[in-house]
RNA sequence: GGUCCCAUCGUCUAAUGGUUAGGACAGCGCGCUUUCAAUGCGUAAAUCCGGGUUCGAUUCCCGGUGGGACCGCCA
């Protein structure tokens, strides 16, 4: 196996793992089959491409890829069914194998039967039927000892004893060729059912296109694995009822393949987003200020925690972000306030036509009131309710703004935030009147004022 | 082009041979609100079309239309 191919692999496996599914049975945990690499199973597919071709059930072919290409064209042109049928099926089996040694450039095909009307019952579907006269001789080995995909699968379900084929719709045009090759093995053919595609916002299959397609890139958008899983679980299936939200259990235990719907879905990020919004919200404030710590960490470029950003702090400002966090990946831009200085302009002290005067005063109000604050916590709302009382005549009902945003902005430098309270209880007295100083010398020094 | 699959609000879906066709997301509006969220309330929005069966069809059957998948010496 190739490095690429191994780093692949193994991005699989951790995806997987990620989202909390642990297969019985594979290349990582092995099992009574193994190995399960199909690299590593050569040796297998060898014996049954060797019984084909010896039964004659399978054939060298001679053709060029030049050659099947114009085949192709042809076909194409000719608007007939694109399948080939090869003149060399029928060559003895002695002067086929002497040709091999001549001729390197040979591929091993199915002697297709003709006129084979080939049926299955698709566990979702129901029957769904195919001529064999238009599936051509398709080829299963590059060489005797390469198999390609539809006979590595097949052999692999005959060796592993499948009972069930699980797999996407994208697949039922290749469950007749599997069909035949099993029966040409005169092996059990397994129950297939094929469940729908996971659509783009187009309705074509979900491709790299049309955005993140692998479960990694959505751990690192900051989706959790519960909201993923749940969320893809109802995609194309569902309990009947009204519930929405469902705990990996619950979906195991209320699974099965009569509630799967036939027709693609359409992959919603809008409603995946809100799905994660609803998991972050039931998440404790521990656990969450755990899983947000690598991606603060990575906006802010700082470790913490650390002496002045205690674990304490951290979760308060998390458990503030909570209700309006979407995607854990928002919560450094969001929070960055908390433990830096804000940058921003200064017209964004300014609410609706305050002058800047206006906002100077309200920021020196707002200092005023933090500084005379005894007991920190819980005694905000008094004081300012004072204020606005004492204030009546000037700040009406509706233009508390004039207060508070300029207040808030001098705290975060943004124009959406928690509101200043919460704020200032994270952030201390001191370092809120640094801010609100800090608010107050832009206005004055670009004003000529000293205050 | 050939073959196959599919068809309920924009999206994910529920339901039944008889319902005002239900819910959720998104949208819109209102309340709460300095802002953004969260939250509460409300609103708009669908059975693809045409036949048949039936007292009655969105549901069952047929046809059409539309969409999709596949047509590798990839998996």
């Amino acid at each position: 196996m190739e490095r690429s191919d191994k780093k692949y692999e193994q991005n699989i496996f951790e995806g997987l793992r990620w989202l909390g599914i642990d297969p019985d049975e594979g290349p990582e945990q092995e099992g009574p089959f193994a190995p399960y690499r199909q690299s590593e199973r050569t040796a297998v597919y060898e014996k049954y491409i060797r019984q084909m071709l010896a039964e004659g059930k399978a054939f060298y072919c001679f053709h060029s890829e030049k050659e099947l290409a114009e085949e192709k064209e042809r076909m194409m042109a000719e608007k007939r069914a694109v399948l080939h049928i090869c003149e060399y099926r029928d060559m003895p089996m002695a002067a086929a194998a002497a040709l091999t040694e001549k001729n390197p450039d040979h591929i091993v095909r199915f002697k297709t039967p003709a006129g084979r009307k080939i049926t299955f019952h698709d566990l979702i579907r129901g029957e769904v039927s195919f001529d064999s006269d238009l599936l051509g001789d398709f080829s299963i080995a590059r060489k005797v000892d390469a198999p390609l995909y539809h006979f590595a699968v097949i052999v692999d379900d005959i060796e592993m004893k499948t009972t069930h084929v699980i797999r996407g719709e994208d697949h039922i045009p290749n469950t007749p060729k599997h069909i035949l090759l099993f029966e040409a093995l005169d092996a059990t053919i397994p129950q297939f059912a094929h469940i729908p595609l996971i659509l783009g916002s187009d309705r074509s299959k979900l491709s790299k296109r049309h955005g993140a397609t692998s479960v990694d890139e959505y751990r690192a958008a900051g989706y959790l694995p519960e909201a993923l899983f749940n969320f893809m679980a109802l995609l194309g299936w569902n309990p009947g009822g009204d519930k929405e939200i469902f705990s990996k259990e619950e979906l195991i235990e209320k699974f099965s393949l009569e509630k799967v719907q036939k027709s693609g879905a359409v992959f919603d990020i809008k409603k995946l987003d809100w799905m994660n919004g609803e998991y972050i919200r039931r998440k404790s404030v521990e656990e969450l200020t755990e899983i947000c710590l690598p991606y603060l960490k990575d906006f802010l470029q700082v470790s913490i925690p650390s002496n002045q950003f205690s674990n304490e702090y951290i979760k308060k400002v998390v458990e503030l972000e909570q209700p309006r966090l979407k995607k854990i990946s928002e919560i450094g831009e969001l929070t960055d306030y908390f433990f830096r200085t804000p940058q921003y302009d200064k017209q964004l002290l300014r609410w609706k036509l305050m002058s800047d005067q206006e906002i100077f005063d309200s920021l020196s109000r707002s200092e005023k009131i933090i500084s005379e604050v005894k007991i920190f916590e819980s005694e905000f709302r008094s004081p300012y309710a004072d204020l606005l009382r004492k204030d009546g005549a000037s700040v009406k009902v509706g233009d508390i703004g004039l207060i508070f945003w300029p207040l808030r902005v001098a705290l975060t430098g943004k124009k959406a935030s928690p509101g200043p309270f919460e704020i200032m209880e994270i952030l201390g007295i001191e370092e809120s009147l640094a801010r609100i100083r800090a608010a107050k010398d832009t206005l004055g020094r670009e004003n000529g004022q000293t205050g």
